[in-house]
DNA sequence: CGTCGCTTTGATCTAAATCAAGTTGAGTGG
DNA sequence: CCACTCAACTTGATTTAGATCAAAGCGACG
């Protein structure tokens, strides 16, 4: 633990810019010794890889990222999709288990992972709220192993809708970021099963198309019962 | 519930006794207002369901558990076996989100939830623990998912089989405690399929059986190699 | 020493992968 | 504003890894 004080205590006299979508790390800005940068990546660019150094913890402004793993032959695992207000990057250990890349132009807030580390050693609700984030990932991933060993792939994909609308949808609609192969290589699928599954579903009338990406949910509760 | 014992914050007058195998929660007992019990549970009995209130946090002492989730119609995703010294049922949050079995007799250490919570609100070094152990846990799970969504049988095959090695051997020998069927729900696979892809690993000569559930590895780097 | 649960092995089936064209559509430059 | 390009997407044909169905072994325990 570093009790270090950056720059930046100048910063709770002059709080938290631009914290529109803040939520837990907007918070954080009100701390002194926290400082919060903003950076941009471009449509598949690496935000950091497997077994780095994980100095740094994000969250998304606008744009999306995918976490991952591979194999060494290139098969590829997709973790998580990080959406606007998502945090990510968070590790106990100082090693990222997992690559980061954006996947269409994406802003992101970040700070120093010492920083959070050293004030959650003298602030018991800033450890508690690290240790809440990170089940919270673990929750998530409980839920990804089930789909994974045990789910159809109509099971995974209604799974997958429903979530991604949860999500992101707005006024009933939502605009996928990612491309049929991102979400095969999250539903351990391939991108061919991805669209058959999809285009079944259109045919069922339980979504409708504008665009590949564009989908509008008709029937939520048919899709649930699919979810098994 | 079968046998009983408790022992109280007297603990650090009459310190650790069979702190064999405690690690991170024998060292607990040290602390004021933890209360350390111990339970047994018979082969296949439920020590907590999924959805209900996690009130403890346990430690194998002796034998083995597996947790996992259920889909309605029974198809079964177990998420990790636990095995001497392992903790499991750690929640942030104040309810289980998988269910745990005993897989053979075991005996487990216990303590409440609450006071393990109250400690962490006081002493950071445990608050930090708590976070380490749920972060640990989410690494297994990443590894998980990477094998139930990319490998094939024989990765994952060989993944469960050095795990296991590295884990429980003693001498060079690993003694299963769970059936084929516990493996396949683990691996996402069925218990032919082990069953058969352990055949092959046998006549290939990289393990010896002495009975299904005594292995030797007789050639590790081989296995490895097939990990992918 | 008979029974029952676990394991192995064989035969067959099938869901999803792979291989293979086309089609669409967003972005680029003329 | 149009046409060209390239990646993304869809759809069809075929293959295959692993599931399912089925029947013996085996081994621990009462």
């Amino acid at each position: 633990m570093l009790t270090q004080s950056t720059s930046a205590s100048a910063n709770h006299v002059n709080p938290a810019p631009a914290a529109v979508r803040a939520g837990q790390f907007g918070s954080l800005a009100m701390h002194p010794g926290i400082v919060v940068t903003e950076y941009s990546y471009k449509r598949g660019e690496e935000i950091y890889g497997e077994d780095e150094p994980a100095d740094y913890v994000y969250q998304v402004v606008s744009g999306a990222v995918r976490t991952y793993k591979l194999l060494n032959d290139g098969r590829r695992q997709i973790g998580s999709f990080h959406l606007p207000g998502d945090m990510f990057g968070l590790e106990s250990a100082s090693i990222h288990r997992l690559t980061a890349e954006a996947i269409v132009e994406t802003t992101v807030r970040l700070v120093k992972r010492r920083n959070l580390e050293a004030l959650a050693g003298t602030d018991v609700s800033v450890a508690h709220r690290l240790w809440t984030m990170t089940a919270s990932d673990l929750r998530h991933a409980e839920d990804h192993m089930l789909l994974l060993g045990r789910k159809t792939a109509l099971e995974r994909v209604a799974t997958f809708l429903l979530e991604m609308d949860r999500r992101l949808a707005v006024a009933g609609m939502m605009a996928l970021p990612m491309c049929r192969r991102d979400i095969g290589d999250y539903l351990g699928l391939t991108l061919e099963t991805i669209s058959r599954t999809l285009s079944q579903l259109h045919s069922q009338g339980i979504l409708e198309f504008s665009g590949a990406r564009q989908i509008v949910l008709r029937n939520r509760t048919r899709l649930a019962n699919m979810e098994s």
